[in-house]
DNA sequence: GAGTGGTCTAGACCACTGT
DNA sequence: CAGTGGTCTAGACCACTCC
């Protein structure tokens, strides 16, 4: 007398295929049995077995591509970044020579990928704060803004790791006419060097970290499977006069990143 | 002349119905036309109509009951956990005495809920460490855990805000009984203090912040769609000789919760 | 052209909720 | 009990990829 399985066979199906994949006798890469296959082997019909393969993506077990088939994925690798350490660590820089700060960047120091294994692409533009960036930077609606645009990509997997849309105000940065165009890219220290030739020294980043369903062109830009959440994070920077100097929005695959802050605490004097 | 949409007809519908919620048609808290309604008065099948509801759900907007229903979410109030400034505010509260320390707690530090609000749950037991909780710890496996779950909600809403497992080596606090069982619970001042009173105090904390699906226990509990993911933190407390004193699981619904960090920078002598 | 996943239909039965 | 959403079937056509 065996007990009598309650979940529906979907369900079943999508967990015994869970377990073949973990137990590596699927193997990453490889195809997945197709979905005409799967309903024969089965005995289900190719609904139920489609509601099985969408649980399966959910999981971020496999990846399905239209015309081609369905291929188990990668076990999905995380990148650190490590935001604490990372801020202040690019505020050292800031200081040092052009030789030393051109040596790595920011996304090496996260990801230990070297220079040459990552592309790197910005754009820039100018755009007027909307209702929201207003309210970000504390200024009038229609004040005007630098955007910028970047990502950043292994030349191993062709999709970024992250998005990255960044705004400044464009009277604070207009003193260095090189920092209004996308040609000086990328730039040897990043944002906070960018800002340093203008005067500009942070005193503090507030991020704001949320997870929510990707827009249709973040899902294809970070490849990203339907269901699969991005991380985002609303970062905004004040400078030692406290004013807000940069608001950028970070989008990040959720099943591929790991974000990492660091609080120390004061001691008690006692 | 009209342009022929070219997307598929669930999405045509899915994004018709989000229009009426945006534009208040359809209003929080009120049922959806049922599924057969749906099919009827978009000419669709009823499969296509649960899979513009499946898109509704994702997106957050809708959530379905079975045999009741399907209702228009209000729109996701996220609360906002300020953890960088949390962790230090409850460190200098420590040493404050009770009756100060009993008037508030961390969630209404977060939330501007008042105590009365909340419901509170913790329940104790004590496991073996696991390989994964000894590497997270650097202790042997089968090192002696204290093992705490909690979840806070508001009376209002009937799922919990986060849920929380938390563990403690159990050589660290068996010196104070008080703590090795949930009848203190809550402790006026937290973890903080509770490891005060063995003689512990944080010189950090380290938080690894990642997005993924809910396991189905979480989902039920959080009341999250599938679909939804869910911000998982991973908290490790290191007290002042460095040892790792806490680590913590905290889970939080992706759809209601920001968190929130910042980073100080030190100010660059010249 | 053969094979894949994506969309869609017109049914059916079930489990669950209200009354 | 009637009505809801959840599961399931047996078909069909489409867009896409690869050969």
């Amino acid at each position: 007398m065996t007990f009598r399985d309650r979940r529906p066979r979907y369900l079943q199906l999508a967990e015994e295929l869970r377990e073949r994949i973990e137990r590596g006798e699927l193997l990453p890469g490889s195809a997945m049995p197709s979905e005409t296959e799967l309903a024969e082997s089965s005995g289900l019909s190719r609904a139920s077995v489609r509601n099985a393969i969408r649980q399966l993506r959910e999981w971020g077990l496999v990846r399905a591509e239209q015309g081609r088939g369905t291929y188990v994925r990668a076990p999905r690798q995380r990148i650190r970044r490590r935001n604490t350490e990372r801020y202040q660590w690019e505020k050292d820089r800031v200081l040092l020579d052009e030789a030393e700060r051109r040596r790595t960047g920011g996304t090496e120091h996260d990801t230990g990928l070297r220079v040459d294994d990552l592309r790197f692409h910005a754009e820039y533009s100018q755009v007027e704060a909307d209702q929201e960036m207003a309210a970000a930077f504390k200024l009038p609606v229609g004040t005007l803004l630098l955007r910028r645009v970047y990502w950043t990509s292994s030349r191993h997997e062709s999709a970024p790791l992250s998005l990255s849309y960044s705004y400044l105000p464009y009277d604070y940065v207009k003193a260095n006419r090189q920092l209004l165009s996308a040609d000086h890219e990328p730039w040897p220290g990043g944002t906070q060097y960018q800002l340093f030739t203008v005067g500009i020294e942070l005193d503090r980043i507030e991020e704001v970290v949320r997870a929510r369903p990707p827009l249709p062109d973040e899902a294809e830009l970070l490849d990203i499977e339907p269901g699969v959440a991005v991380l985002d994070v609303r970062k905004t920077s004040y400078d030692t006069t406290d004013r807000v100097v940069e608001v950028a929005d970070i989008v990040f695959p959720g099943d591929r990143t790991e974000l990492c802050f660091t609080t120390r605490l004061q001691r008690w004097n006692r």
